[in-house]
DNA sequence: TTATATACGACTAAACTAGTCGTATATTTA
DNA sequence: TAAATATACGACTAGTTTAGTCGTATATAA
């Protein structure tokens, strides 16, 4: 309950270790997974949503990998977390109005509230953040 | 990903809806599942634990049922949600030291920073908040 | 004694998450 | 231009977690 997706963690870890070990050069998901023993092709699919989403670009073919682009570092995570996994929400409700209750529920506004609160989590923590440590 | 469970969203039905429906006597597990279409043995076990927890009283027999005690209150959502669902962690080493990367993970530092701010959302978060609206 | 309601463990079903596989495409270098 | 390397991407399978069900025991009011 309340987890992140290995995916996000995935992206996480290769966002810093490609700003650490790039200088300048892509750095392959090969490498990245061996350093973190990641399954390859699941970092992979990961590292892909990060270029389809511009976080990351990407150079094919030996030698080839992915590079951060600086424009990116300023991302916050609420971008990255609902690029790799959707809207955030802790309930259905928070995300659409698929609920069956509607107006009978009882707790729809603290819980919405408590959802914008973890936004703002999230909100404010940049990949700046994430490759430097905090 | 980061939701949370039926299990506390029943319980903080459930509360708000005892809360405001007791009149001093005890809610039955059967009115309140009717009331928002909830499993009525799902929703039972539900109420147990917070009984368990301290955190409502129940009556046996007829014209039983669960009660609110005034002085849990004040109590905050980590407690309601570390009691029915165990610790708050985004990631599994937010809780345990059980990651196989130990001292190679370079994103430890700002994860559990944003866990400790995560969990502070639920902290400022008293059942109060949750009976009443925010 | 019967009906009502909580207590609780075991089990099943459903949904979600993680991981694998196959194939296509781009690019470097010999 | 062939071989090797690496990204791109959809389909599939496995594993884990969450949700829900069932059976039985116990307490208590009427």
């Amino acid at each position: 309950m309340l987890k992140l997706t290995k995916t996000v963690e995935y992206a996480l870890i290769s966002m810093n270790y490609i700003e650490n070990n790039s200088n300048g050069k892509p750095v392959s998901a090969k490498s990245i997974s061996d350093q973190f023993s990641i399954p390859e092709e699941l970092l992979a699919k990961v590292l892909q949503k990060l270029v389809k989403y511009k976080m990351l670009e990407s150079v094919r073919g030996p030698y080839g990998g992915y590079k951060i682009k600086t424009s990116t570092k300023n991302t916050n995570l609420v971008y990255l977390i609902e690029s790799l996994e959707g809207p955030i929400g802790i309930v259905d409700c928070s995300i659409s109005n698929d609920c069956s209750l509607l107006d009978s529920c009882n707790i729809k506004s603290p819980i919405d509230s408590i959802n914008q609160n973890i936004k703002s989590v999230f909100e404010k923590t940049t990949l700046k953040d994430i490759i430097k440590g905090i």
